[in-house]
Parts: structure tokens; sequence; C-alpha cells
DNA sequence: GTGAAAGCGCTAACAT
DNA sequence: ATGTTAGCGCTTTCAC
């Protein structure tokens, strides 16, 4: 029989330390009996080395002993411990992703991505949003920062506060919807301005630019600027300078669309417009409303919306919609994140997602 | 000054082990210089132990002490390491939720209100959807069993392979929507019964019970199930044995609505009849075939959604639904699962949530 | 090919 | 009130 049997049984139960922590096959309650790498070395008769070398570097091994400890393993479920691991390693195959919320297809379809994306590359995946926060103080409770091997962190509004903590702490981070890769970080953004060209230049073929309309979110929203901007560029290049009831923000809701479409009713600007809406839910509070107030779409108004969620082929007329690889994304931002955890010394780059134009029926159609 | 400066400083960089993990201050590469308890010990003059004191139980250090010992915390922007805590305390305050799926307005939601739950209570979340599974073989990532403190898992079908391993992995497990609790499992469920049962009761009151239809999801579906029979027992309780085509189970998509009222139109049985629909999507499917039909909802057909979700509001007609707390939901699991992860003692409780039915106008109207 | 041993950073018993 | 120390479970040199 191997020394090594002899010394663990031996010397653990007798020489009970000081220190008492968590109970190793404890009665009493249902605490998980959690088997180590020490009873597996014992049952298979090798070091605890041995065992490490079988789970992590298999070929440093015989394979006869690699098989016998494989079947120990097996037999007793032996999982090796994550935070022992990460203690040394300082990995812990767990990836944090921040949004600003977790609501709506929008970041439902986002998530979704990434949870895949993170499930294919053997990741975990932390979620977190920032809406909850602060309401009971400076309690933030940041993504587990020294948990997570790295960090993808939306970033809507300007320079929040997570995105210079995550600077901080100096973890591998990429950054969504906001193009930092020339301040060192990676970052995953979609290219706003073709699809908005894309659908503006749809809309001037049925409508005068002066009649065209962009409905936008909240002016400080990196999206909300790149839209913005994209329109006002196509109607000038169409000769038109748009003043400024043309572009407006909001908020990123239905209820916006309504309220700029109420607006617009009692201006008598609805019928004979095209709006571009900056994403689908505005478009919905929108047709709504030329709905409510007998306007036809496409007839007399023509709708785009923008992101191309399920909302967009629910309603009727069905919504044309400048598509977003929203899912896209939060694969692409997880798998750059993981090249970077798995390489810190790469240069920092931007992938660039489309978007295109999707042509349903609530802008094409007769001219009125 | 104490001796465990000396020891400290004078023992280590020169006892170079044989061991070279992790640097600490590794030029080269953009590690993080990471700051230990030692630093923090070593620069406030006090033992480790004073320090962690400090952190874990402040009273037992005197306040002078303590004052100094958190000047140093701050300006060294000390944060203890989880791995190495984790290894003793056997706690990460992560806490895993597994759905079948991440998509849609539903899931978000309920995933919404655990992550604020969570926040809440100053646990993090790690979410992982079931869907993107099995493509490659066994490598079943299961939701880092041993690095989470509790699980809470959503069990649609029967039993997954997901819940036996979370029983076998004794971590604390709290299921979602399947009554479990005699089994010694925590559990969250909704009250299906009464808001189906309001839902059919209004239906009643201008359709008769021969022209009423449940359109549900998948028949092994635990909420389906519940659902189905709660409208069945109804339109019994009203004198009316439901036949075989009143009562039936596809999807919980909107295309499955679509197949059914296309086969419904072409049965002329969508005239008249009053439908109570599985979710949202299936009720939304069904009206966009009654309209595409000319069939008017609510003159011609009444019908109502399951869920209430925000597709209700933004259909039109408003579609009547019953509303699930799913925010609640989540939110419930998770302070459920938490109670059980700090009382592992405590008697297993199931926490019902109330469902009840919202009119809106899809539902009501003048009879035909 | 395998084992011995150091030590990751921390907490908690024990000693003072 | 504070310090000393063992040890959580693991990975990895180093020696054989």
């Amino acid at each position: 029989m191997p020394k090594s049997d002899f010394k663990y049984h031996a010397a653990v139960p007798d020489a009970k330390g000081p220190h008492k922590p968590a109970a190793k096959s404890d009665p009493g309650n249902g605490e998980r009996p959690s088997v180590s790498i020490h009873d597996v070395a014992d049952a298979a008769r090798v070091s605890i080395a041995t065992v490490s070398r079988v789970m992590n570097n298999p070929r440093l091994v015989s394979t006869k002993t690699a098989a016998r400890v494989q079947e120990v393993i097996k037999k007793l479920g032996y999982v090796p411990n994550p935070f022992a691991q990460g203690l040394i390693t300082r990995e812990s195959r767990v990836l944090g992703i921040a949004l600003p919320d977790i609501y709506g297809e929008f970041y439902s379809e986002l998530l979704r991505g990434a949870d895949g994306e993170a499930r294919r590359l053997r990741y975990h995946l932390l979620v977190s949003s920032e809406s909850h926060d602060d309401q009971e103080e400076g309690r933030r409770a940041s993504p587990a920062f020294g948990l997570i091997d790295g960090l993808a962190v939306m970033i809507t509004d300007a320079n929040s506060p997570l995105s210079r903590e995550a600077r901080e702490s100096a973890i591998p981070t990429v950054v969504l919807d906001t193009d930092l890769h020339k301040r060192g970080v990676d970052s995953i953004v979609v290219d706003n301005a073709k699809g908005t060209r894309e659908a503006t230049q749809h809309l001037l073929e049925s409508v005068p630019p002066s009649r065209c309309y962009f409905v936008g979110g909240p002016a400080e929203n990196f999206d909300t600027q790149q839209r913005a901007g994209a329109f006002t560029e196509t109607l000038i290049a169409s000769g038109c300078t748009p003043d400024q009831h043309q572009v407006t923000f909001g908020q990123y809701t239905l209820e916006w669309g309504r309220q700029w479409a109420l607006a617009a009713a009692s201006h008598h600007t609805l019928n004979g417009s095209g709006v571009l809406a900056g994403n689908d839910e505005i478009a919905c509070g929108i047709m709504q409303v030329a709905e409510d107030s007998g306007v036809e779409i496409p007839r007399q108004l023509r709708v785009i919306g923008f992101d191309d969620t399920r909302l967009a082929t629910l309603v009727r007329p069905r919504l044309s919609t400048v598509r977003v690889p929203m899912r896209e994304v939060g694969a692409a931002a997880i798998r750059l994140l993981v090249q970077r955890v798995e390489d810190r010394t790469a240069e920092p780059t931007c992938i660039h997602l489309p978007t295109a134009l999707i042509i349903r029926e609530s802008s094409v159609g007769p001219a009125q």
C-alpha cells in the first residue's frame, strides 16, 4: 500500500487543526458531502498531483493510471472546487454582462445571443442590469469584480460609473454600442448609418424630403445620435436640410411614439408624411395613433421602425424596419471578450455589425 | 514596529517557493496588480487577522485601528479575493437561474424580477438557458455547480435532467412552476386555476359553453395542464362537458395560434365562439387570422390571452388576458432561494402567486 | 511517470 | 483588542 494512503488517512482525522471549517460529511444538516481531490487520490492510490494532472493535462499521466483515476473520479462524482482552482489559476470561467436593463425584446435577444455564445465557449454568464440600482444609497453591487474573468458592458449613456469601475479594476472588458477601440477597449458596434440611409432613401422614394421625420429615442443615446445623424445627412444629400421639427428625441417607448404622433396629428403633419422611428416600439405608438385618427398606413403615412423585433411582424400592417442583429451583437461581444481574456496582449479591436432595411407593409404601396 | 511587518516582508520576497503562480505585479502584460490582505495589513501595521475582522466583524476591532485600516483599504483599493473567501466560507453570493429559454416577454420579465431581487439581497445572478444545449454531445455545462450558492430552476417539462442534477449536487434549489414542496423542494407556483376560472366564466357570460375553446401550449407543460384542467372544470360546472375539439394543445407561439384559427375558420367555428388562449402570443395569432378572414373581435369572436405581456396592450383590439405576475415569480424565487441558502434546515415551502383576469377589449362588447 | 511540498488569499480558532 | 497559525482544495514546480 502506498504511503500516501497511510499519510493522508492517518494524518488528517487526528490532526484536528484549530480551524474547523465547512463540514466534510457533517450529518444533521443538508450539506454537500463534497469529495475532494484527496479522496480521489486515496481511492485511486495515487497522489493528488496525479489526479490534478489527469484533469488538466492527461498526457502527463500513463494511460493506465489515468484510466484508474478517471474511474474513481466518476464513481465518487468528483468535481474540482472552483474556488480552490480560481485561487491559483485566477480564472472562474464566468463572464459578466451589464446591461442598462434586461427588459423587452431588444435586451432579451441580446442576452440570448450572449448566453448561447458563452455556453459554446464553456463560460458562464453573470447578468446584471443597472436599472435597479442606487435606490439604497451607494451600495453599488458591481458585477462581481474579482470573480468574473471579463465584463461586457453596454453603455447607453455617456460614461457611466460602471465603465469607469471596469477600467479601474483592470478587468478585460468589451463595450457594446460605443466604439472605444482607440482608447484601448474592445467594442462591438452596429452600423446604424447604413440601415438608416437605406430606410431614409426608401422613404424619399414616395415622400418629399420636407415631409420626412425622424422620431428618435433619448438624445444622449449613442445609437440615437448616429441614426439621427445619418437621417439628416441623407436628407441633406437629397437637397433638403431638415428643420428642427423633423428630427426629434424622446424615449425608446411606445408612449413617446404616441405622444409624437398626437402632436403631429394636431399640426396636421401626419397625413402625407414618412417617418423613421428610433425603434419598433416608437413606430408602433405612431401607428396606433395614426389608426385611431383615421390616417391610413401606408397609404397616407409611411412608417419604418428600427431593430426588427418581433413586434414588427406582429402589428398590422406589418412594420418595415431596420434590422439590427441583436443576437449577433450579444454573441460577438462574448466572443471578443473571451478572446481578450485568453490573450490580453491582443490589439483592441472593434467589430462592426451591419444593419439592413427590411421592407414590409408599413412603408410601401400606392402613393396618396 | 510589530514583528509581523518584519516577518512578512522579510520572509516572502526571498523565500520564493517552487510554485510561482499568477503575477502579483507582473509587468509586461495587463494583469491586475491585485492588492491582498497582506498589503493592507502591512500598510496599516496590523495583522491580517485584524484586517479580516475589520471587513467581517468590525466590532471586534477598536475604533481607532478600524479607522486606520479602513483608510488603507480605501487608499489601496483593496477588495477581498472571492476565491479565497469562497474556499473557506463556501459561499459565493452567486445564485444560478436556469430557464428553458430566455427569450420573449415572459422570461425576460421573470429574469428582471429575479435580477432585481438578487441585487437587493446582495447576490449575483448567473443565468443559463437550456435551449442551446446538447448540440455537441453530452458536454452539459451545468450552471456552475460548486460555484453557485443556490439554483432556481424552471422545469417546464416533466423531470428534466437539470433538476435531477440539482438534486444530486445537494445544492439549495427552488423550483419554478411545479409544486414539489412535498418532495422537499421549495417551489413557486402560479395559481393558474383562479385566473382560468375567471376568464372562462367571463367567456360564458356571452358565449354558450359548447362554443368555448381552450387553445393551449404543449400538453406536457405544467401550466398548460392546469389551465386546460381549470377550463374544463369550469365548463363542466356550467353544465357542458367539452368535447375534444374544445381543448387543444400546440406550442406557445403565435404561429400555433394562427394554425388553430385557420383550422377553426375552415370549420366555420370562429364566428360566434369564445377562446381562451394558452398565452398572449397564441391569442395574437388567433386575432390575426380572425382579422384576415373578416371575423370581427370582439363582436363575432371573443378572445382572451394569458400572461398579460406587453403584447396584450399593443394589439388592437386590446387583449383581455389573465395576468401572471412574472416579475414577482422571479423575485419570489430568489427570495425563497436566499432564505434556503441561509437556513438549510427550514421546512420546504411553496409560494403561491395569484393570477387574475384583466378585461380589455377583445372579450367584451355587444353580443352578436 | 509520479510524488512531495509550497502556497494562492483568506477566515477563524486559539493564544495572548 | 490584537496576533499567530492552520488549513480550505487546488495547481505546479522540483526532485526522483
